[in-house]
DNA sequence: ATTAGCACTATCAGCTGATGAGTGCTAATA
DNA sequence: TATTAGCACTCATCAGCTGATAGTGCTAAT
């Protein structure tokens, strides 16, 4: 049933006046969240159309797919290949007020301390609270994160406290067991020792690395490698879920925006699976920029009365994560589209300045 | 308005019979969720009494205030102070089920990563499921625990990384600007003087102390011991606003229980209130066991239709936090307590355990 | 090519009467 | 004297009907 739709297109030559009566069925329809009918058409459009004129252009729409009904006597709502042209023809990328602008600046520059988690949580919300939608906020992928420091803390003979930061701020603890007891300024040893061999490398190519290391002849370690190996090993087994941070789930019961969707509950549900929802959120096909899935677009069949607008977010050379939020098809897109642009880009200068304090 | 109700009290003396057929209607409608009539009454109870023998017990009951009609031709439902008798009187600390208990202890075991945060959230969406319930858990207050290690991570000339472990195995961690460039090797001699000064003593109690020591004389300072007190002050800092975990909330829309709630907008809402519901919960009277807060006895508004059932956590020496449930009215009691209160008594030993395994 | 006119249709709010579950009261009963 | 049967009464709910409204499609006139 759920057929992968990568995307509806829109190549139909329409004649202008048809476009511009399409046009105002959906921002009618985006404004007013009613079906809009001939004669209040007419009337805002104000190009000397009847009524009558005007129900002969939507039964072509129809014909072509680009409206439909929800019964006989009511008036017309646009489709998913509708908002698909709207996207595609008409929004123009318009600016943010600059009021909007600054808000958005100051929120993210708030919150005292300078912990990613803090800044991905603070937006997150604030995104949320900005377009009344549900946002998601994906955590940058630990795999790709590059190594700043690491630490050992010895806290008793049996465990031993790890801290991990990586270079755009993030900070891991984590609490292994020790096999024998290993005294703080041995464990500093190691950790100037781990430091130093893999400064400035990916925690993926660390692990592969100490994974080599240890098929390698056991016999030639002496005791501050073997167990710099075997620390190193426990420490970076960080647990490979990325975090997703969702707010405004409330949004989706009691934003009137929403009431017109089938099954709030089962997005809510969908919601519960973080991992498949992080997977939607970070697959991602084209490298930059605004990225946007109307309606049956998405392949989660419980987001198929929705659409789902999204942008990645990096520091100076890598993609970190996505930032997007899930409204429905009728939102306004005209504003949404630039405050999701813009969010995730002051989230990369926010980033980017932070992990370019490094020395 | 809102008069705060301390307990409702059931002195009052009732003849046995009355007594049993109140705790019929109060378990008819906490099974039924709906308003029962005298004659479902009379069949269900098998006392051989007729249906209206029982209406004339029931308005003796509903002249006391145990019982009231949302409408003349409709059965009665228990008023909050119906659900105090029962609490009161009629509950007794029933056993829960072994599969239960497993199934509770399970829960609380796994987690791969043994830290407090983890634990918590974990118990508290435990509970939210068994009881298809809101669940609220307070954390530990940070002012309360106990030190067992702080150490400093330079991470370059500017930042500073703090990591500050407590007794009950909490990981708090906070990057600070430093003033001047201070040296790893520095930083650990600062750290291993603060561990000495200050080891097994509670961070309220800690951060007094520095205080007092900076409006000492000045001149006596040594370096190490100015930038000591310094890093220290700032490093003790630690947010005061304790965490408060909610999991759940879904349920407070879509569980059918809750369907006779007046607005569970204003709960969702009380609920982004963090700190508000944080006093609330934490807010004890009695020292120990389980507390029962029955609609009109809850302080907030916007709670005084449900009931909240609420335990503390602790270790060894000290109560942590509190974990609690907010559900309807009517909820089912007789398994309600024990879960909460087995929930807790895990808590406390899972998390004993842990904070007892240091040296 | 456009429009006026008309028949058609679905929804909605408001009204109706029937039904049923429940009560309170009174008089009969054990 | 406590219990019960009987009866009148009260509401809430539901199905069915109503007219009003807002929309459409089609056809014929412009």
């Amino acid at each position: 049933m759920s057929k992968t739709v990568q995307r509806l297109e829109t190549k139909e030559s329409i004649d202008e006046r048809t476009q511009q009566v399409l046009r105002g069925i959906i921002e009618g329809y985006i404004t007013s969240n009613e079906p809009v009918g001939s004669r209040s058409l007419s009337k805002s459009l104000e190009m000397g159309l009847s009524p009558a004129t005007i129900r002969n252009i939507m039964s072509d729409l129809s014909d072509m797919g680009f409206l439909m009904q929800l019964h006989t006597s009511a008036g017309r709502i646009p489709t998913d290949k509708a908002y698909r042209f709207y996207v595609d023809q008409v929004v123009v990328a318009n600016q943010l007020t600059r009021k909007l602008q600054k808000r958005i600046q100051e929120a993210t520059q708030e919150g005292g301390t300078n912990q990613v988690e803090d800044l991905l949580i603070s937006t997150t919300r604030l995104l949320a609270g900005l377009t009344q939608f549900v946002c998601l906020t994906s955590s940058p992928r630990v795999e790709t994160s590059i190594l700043r420091r690491i630490e050992f803390i010895r806290l008793s003979s049996q465990q031993i406290l790890v801290v991990l930061v990586t270079r755009n701020g993030q900070v891991r603890n984590k609490i292994i067991a020790a096999t024998e007891d290993l005294s703080q300024d041995f464990l500093n040893t190691v950790s100037s020792f781990l430091n130093d061999q893999f400064h400035n490398r990916n925690l993926h190519e660390i692990r592969q690395q100490i994974l080599e290391s240890m098929v390698e002849d056991k016999e030639r370690y002496d005791r501050l490698l073997a167990q710099a190996v075997r620390l190193g090993k426990k420490a970076f087994e960080v647990e490979d879920a990325p975090e997703l941070y969702i707010e405004g789930q409330h949004n989706l019961i009691f934003s009137e925006r929403f009431r017109n969707l089938n099954s709030s509950r089962g997005l809510m549900d969908a919601f519960e699976h973080k991992s498949m929802i992080m997977n939607l959120l970070d697959s991602t096909v084209e490298a930059d920029g605004i990225q946007i899935f109307i309606g049956i677009e998405n392949e989660l069949e419980s987001l198929q009365d929705c659409t789902m607008v999204k942008a990645q977010y990096s520091d100076q050379s890598n993609v970190l994560g996505t930032i997007g939020v899930i409204g429905p098809t009728n939102m306004d897109y005209q504003t949404v589209i630039p405050v999701v642009d813009f969010t995730a880009r002051i989230l990369s200068q926010t980033i980017t300045q932070q992990s370019s304090s490094c020395d």
